[in-house]
DNA sequence: AATGAAAGCACACTGGT
DNA sequence: ACCAGTGTGCTTTCATT
């Protein structure tokens, strides 16, 4: 995990599809050598995948929600997580420390859906209690800061 | 956006490295016409890029913590969002409704650097109070979410 | 919008330093 | 770890429907 790989990474983080050979260009490497670093990093675990990035409010989902949840005494966390993929809405989550047990991320079309996806979870998923506000808009922090102390 | 795009959106989302030669198997269009069809979604903002997925983890930063933060009065909302992204440990945030002004995600190389992040946003940045807990793990919901309605 | 043909590139191998 | 050469496969452009 030397400089260029720091700048492969951050390279492909800017636009995954660039080609080996673009990025050779850039770290002043041979393209193979370039494959070569981006296999070990992958195999590593620093990278996990390439991802297309997509606009939820381009697909119809422009009400983003967060949603703090505490689970009923009874129900088992690893059957919830494990359950909530069922829920398209849901698209990311965390176990938290502190007075909830979850914050997910809810995109929806609109308030109904969000009802329903709330009413979902109480009856289907165990959440007791459900704390949520809405996101006015989302702050772009140019991802590279993972790299800056890395 | 009909069902070919969704298919190639969700392919896509799964492996942005894919070929269009890869895809065209898959759509049962010739690679040309899904090359059209992803440029076309670009254009239209529903695919943003294709980012590379990193681990903090493996980049060091094992300690992400979640922080609810209200600004003081004084500070200017605009101005505050242009400079965060010189604090490298905020990888995310967003504005959101509710009793705070912004959720801000910090990934931290451990307790200590947490400590002069929250020192920092309250010297530079105009924060005033700063309510975190700590992620324990995150969930991973099958980012296919988001299609299931579009 | 979709297709096929063909030129130009990029990629994965192998082998070699 | 890095590089060069080679064959194969991919992307792109253009003409066509």
């Amino acid at each position: 995990m030397d400089a260029i790989d720091r700048l492969l990474v951050r390279l492909l983080e800017e636009d995954a599809r660039r080609t080996y050979n673009e990025l050779s260009a850039q770290v002043r490497l041979s393209a193979n050598t370039v494959a070569d670093r981006v296999r070990r990093l992958r195999a590593a675990g620093v990278i996990r995948g390439f991802r297309a990035d997509l606009d939820p409010a381009a697909l119809g989902r422009g009400l983003t929600m967060v949603s703090d949840v505490r689970l009923r005494e009874d129900v088992d966390r690893t059957h919830f997580e494990r359950e909530l993929h069922r829920v398209p809405q849901v698209v990311s989550g965390a176990r938290m420390t502190g007075e909830y047990d979850y914050q997910l991320r809810l995109a929806c079309l609109g308030p109904a859906e969000f009802e329903t996806v709330v009413d979902r979870l109480k009856r289907e998923h165990g959440v007791r209690e459900l704390r949520s506000r809405l996101v006015l808009h989302e702050l772009d922090v140019s991802a590279t800061g993972l790299l800056d102390l890395a």
